[in-house]
DNA sequence: TATTATTTCGAACAGCTGTTCGAATTTGTC
DNA sequence: GACAAATTCGAACAGCTGTTCGAAATAATA
């Protein structure tokens, strides 16, 4: 006469999806297993056999939230073979904006990433192979197409390329940071069109960035 | 027979200072007041004798750090009175950076800010006021004056400044970050002149950002 | 030295943490 | 419908959390 687990779609599923939610907006270790359990209408014991740990838990989190990611946001994402770099970078940084400010409904993948890095909880190491390396050695990719043709004379400094990737990302993952303590505090959320005028901005600022740098002697 | 307190300063300055130290490593919520204690040589009630509060703690630490960061690294830090845009801007990155990543003793402040910024205690609004807002007000003077010379035609928009401040902040931070988890992973430590030179390659890189937007149109 | 206030300590507290376990329930297969 | 496997549940667990409290120790004052 109970709760009868009809109205669902299955317990696992349900708990990935909160447990995503929750640990996006605290971090692995401030996030309780508890709070997770009452989002998804589950009780406890469900996180320790569907996963084995907290730890499982979080791990299957970052594979549902990455599989989602590079199925609907790639990093090339909306543009042809031949584009230019610029067009690739662009199509790079409105692709993890959405993927972190956007309302399809695991908008937490982006800020998962963020709280990692702030925090780093010992699971990353496990993903950051499969997530975060690909991701930095496609912008990798970009940044020295665009040295290269700001600067054709010589091969770009691995450096200076190293930098300008940073400050892209840390532009980025800021951004994340920032909106969510701002949507905290009231404010209200931001649509499509709205993070892409915010990508494009942040494109066009790194891409001046990386011209300066680029256009530079390797040491003042 | 006992531990006697003769070898050290004061209790309280030495929970203050441990307190920085794993504050800015774990965050408040995951810091733990024991392993405070213990790097203090304190017993785990001095807290609640000296502070009331963890939460008291917090706030201690953030207005010490303060204190030592505006009297060390002041935003104007190393520069005269009638220095250009150029040259007040690099000063700003270059003691921030020190802040957070310098080896003076304190050097936990900037990565405060950093813990708050990823994950708000709640703590941080009543500091925001005496730390975030005067240092973001400076920068945003500079950004104006740098928008301006770069386009004296039209009033610098505020859309644009604002986000070049964010932009440039999100770089600074972002490196507070990838620091601390690359010295966790054993690399070691920067250097002052390493600090600098850093400092001024994101001074580089976001004068060729803030000009790029500057010289764009409002809108594409 | 006698007396008082300040500081420190360890033990104990209630509450929350992740996890385990057996019973109850649901689902799948014949 | 009968049986077995898979799933869900609530209760209980040991461990850690911040905090409290009275006693012991120190410092200050006379």
């Amino acid at each position: 006469m109970r709760a009868r687990p009809v109205w669902d779609e299955g317990t696992k599923k349900r708990l990935i999806e909160a447990a995503g939610e929750i640990f996006a907006l605290h971090g692995f270790r401030a996030a309780t297993v508890r709070e997770i359990c009452k989002r998804a209408n589950a009780s406890v014991s469900a996180v320790n056999y569907h996963f084995r740990d907290k730890e499982g838990l979080y791990e299957a989190v970052f594979e549902y939230s990455h599989r989602w990611a590079v199925e609907k946001y790639p990093h090339d994402w909306g543009i042809g073979a031949g584009a230019t770099p610029e067009e690739r970078f662009r199509a790079f940084i409105r692709s993890f904006l959405l993927r972190g400010l956007g309302d399809g409904f695991p908008a937490w993948h982006g800020r998962l990433l963020a709280q990692e890095t702030a925090n780093p909880s010992g699971v990353l190491s496990k993903v950051a192979e499969t997530i975060i390396r690909p991701m930095d050695e496609y912008l990798d990719g970009i940044v020295r197409e665009l040295v290269r043709r700001e600067n054709p004379s010589r091969d770009p400094d691995g450096h200076s390329v190293q930098l300008s990737r940073m400050n892209v990302i840390g532009q980025c993952i800021f951004q994340l940071h920032a909106r969510q303590l701002l949507e905290l505090t009231g404010l209200e959320h931001l649509d499509r069109p709205q993070i892409i005028d915010l990508a494009d901005e942040i494109t066009r600022f790194s891409l001046g960035g990386i011209r300066a740098i680029a256009t530079a002697g390797r040491s003042e």
